[in-house]
DNA sequence: TAGATTGTTAATCGATTAACAATC
DNA sequence: TAGATTGTTAATCGATTAACAATC
């Protein structure tokens, strides 16, 4: 059985698909066509109906897709019914403020552990997690079994901090600093970068006034 | 004189062009070929070449590109030289946190205000910047010349607050909250949906594990 | 059965890569 | 001038949209 290679493109609108699933769902809605979801996404229905079908055949003609039906399969193309261990490295404002973000939790990202260089954070608890020092990084990622890592430290640390983390056998970064991080074949990066979409605003900002001239 | 219309692809591409250009005019780089940033940065020189130029010649056959000169004019492109103020709607931890955030300040976005429906919170200062009131919001947005509205709210205010920012006249938001937002022409969105970048990751992770299967 | 809507193939569009003439 | 490298045109590739036969 062949395992067609999805792209990415599909791939970054899937989250979007099963956040408006669940809202419908939410609202009891039991049925939806891929007009009618066109309409509400601001998308066209045929990429509607092709994105799904990279996936198999989940929806049936004449009737349209089953909301529920659909929103669990989704969830499942996207890991959501598997939990996923967490660290996060960097306990500066933007950590904890992740740290306290409870809906992560409930989506299966466990947030185990913080860790922060500064030694005179160590200890301090932030949503019941105490802040660990980075000497502990290794032995707590093992005993832990964490998946993920997320860096939430200033650039200069962060291609050092994601050797050790991939070298502890870490799937996944989930990456804040403002670098490229150089990870070997398998390790997933996901790039955050704030600036980089002020950037992106701060030009489209622009391109809207020329046009107005 | 016509300008022709950069494609979004093209557009998400130059932050990243800047942030090389701006460490090689660290390391004192003087100049660049399109091969070289390419092997650096992992991407085709071709594409290099093709996305300078939408922009007109910025390089000089048989010499390559100035990393100085580069980096001003793509600085220019993104509106660097220019000054944004920033009001923060929500002052939990992820406002609070982007408020702390010195490196948006010295790329010119000027956080001017801090709003927060909770009045508890009314007058706490954060890196020197009183919490206000809902209620002030117009009247501080008009006053103070606000570009740019983030948000940093839970879902269920954001459709609200984004009308109001509107209604006053900021050019763009930058949005934090978990839900699409509905605006005008030319007023400019630009979404970061944290939970949607993790979901991605999970994808990957899951992807991969097969993979090796 | 008739109507609706999917699943899927074909057509179009846009973005990326390759090639090379222009020129420093 | 010869070598290097851009700017730009042409070719390729991939993603999106349109069309329609299959089928519930």
């Amino acid at each position: 059985m062949e395992e067609k290679e999805i792209s990415q493109a599909v791939i970054g609108r899937l989250p979007r698909y099963f956040r408006y699933l669940g809202e419908l769902k939410d609202q009891g809605v039991e049925r939806i066509s891929s007009q009618e979801l066109s309409r509400i996404m601001h998308v066209t229905a045929s990429q509607i109906r092709q994105d799904f079908n990279n996936f198999g055949g989940f929806g049936q003609q004449g009737y349209g897709y089953n909301v529920e039906y659909l929103y669990t399969e989704i969830g499942k193309i996207l890991g959501m019914h598997k939990k996923h261990n967490l660290v996060i490295v960097g306990a500066g404002h933007l950590g904890q403020a992740l740290a306290n973000y409870m809906n992560f939790e409930r989506r299966g990202f466990l947030i185990k552990g913080l860790f922060d260089q500064d030694t005179s954070l160590t200890g301090m608890l932030v949503r019941g997690i105490p802040v660990r020092p980075m000497e502990e990084l290794e032995n707590f990622i093992l005993e832990n079994e964490i998946d993920i890592g997320v860096l939430t430290i200033p650039k200069e640390g962060a291609i050092p901090v994601s050797k050790r983390l991939v070298k502890c056998g870490v799937k996944a970064i989930w990456n804040f600093a403002h670098v490229d991080l150089d990870v070997p074949e398998g390790v997933q990066v996901e790039n955050v970068h704030l600036s980089d979409s002020l950037m992106k605003l701060s030009y489209n900002i622009t391109r809207f006034e020329k046009e107005q001239r």
